[in-house]
DNA sequence: ATTCAATTTGTAATGATTATAATTTTATAA
DNA sequence: TTATAAAATTATAATCATTACAAATTGAAT
């Protein structure tokens, strides 16, 4: 098994301390965190974090692809460290950002002449915990 | 044929000069515009319009079901009045965004305890003119 | 130990969006 | 038509996420 500190140097990533424990985060939090929450988590254990270097941090873990950011918010950008074909759910009344399955057989095609990067899917509505409380 | 200030009041809105004036634009303009350029397009044409009526104009036709509000633009939210199925994607050079056609046979299905209200697609790469350019 | 590059940090700037209150317009009815 | 109330628009200020920038710190290499 590989280490955090292991994965960020096969990616190219010098693994800090910070950088490390951004990415556990996203590892082991898979609520798709704002920056805010990402900071507001790890500020205690690191006294001295800047929120400038979770920024920074962040769209480094994306460019070498570890992680990826949603649109899926309007308010905030969010994390994801699960790399793995998915689609997103927000709830409207909560907020929470759920994981569903990737519908199966859906392949996004794009004209020839465009180049596909990437994709994302993402679906508003009620989840299930919130859909309970209704009254 | 109906004209604008018909199809708004069908759906519940009152037709001033400025709610005219913004869903014709989107009408008009595939663009999938940002409030700022519809703010510019329009402004010469009224000329004590305020930006904080061409934010509160959007959100009415959003609300009503007569355009769409994209998240697709991770600097700005972006809106569209094709209501059709269709999907986007958003060119990484120019920032352009193209729509294009939903994927057949899609269908996105949320868990039975999940109220699906609306879901949007959203890729991101090069698009067709500025792969030619690319030199 | 010294030097250089990479990283982190703190602060300030930017810019989109929202909040608020005043003003104007529109509809209604006395 | 005039008075009044409600709706819509406007201008301004506030909020807040993100980015820019420069200084300070750390780490690696000679």
């Amino acid at each position: 098994m590989n280490t955090t500190s292991q994965i960020l140097e096969e990616h190219g990533i010098r693994p800090s301390v910070q950088r490390i424990q951004v990415y556990d985060y996203l590892l082991e939090h898979r609520t798709h965190p704002t920056v805010d929450e990402i900071f507001a988590a790890l500020a205690p254990q690191i006294p001295t974090l800047s929120k400038t270097t979770v920024y920074n941090t962040l769209t480094l873990l994306v460019e070498k692809g570890l992680v990826q950011e949603l649109n899926i918010d309007d308010k905030n950008l969010r994390y994801d460290a699960c790399m793995e074909a998915h689609i997103h759910f927000q709830c409207q009344r909560c907020g929470k950002i759920h994981d569903l399955p990737y519908p199966i057989g859906l392949n996004v095609v794009v004209p020839e002449n465009f180049a596909l990067h990437r994709s994302e899917i993402s679906c508003y509505g009620i989840c299930d915990a919130c859909q309970e409380q209704k009254h």
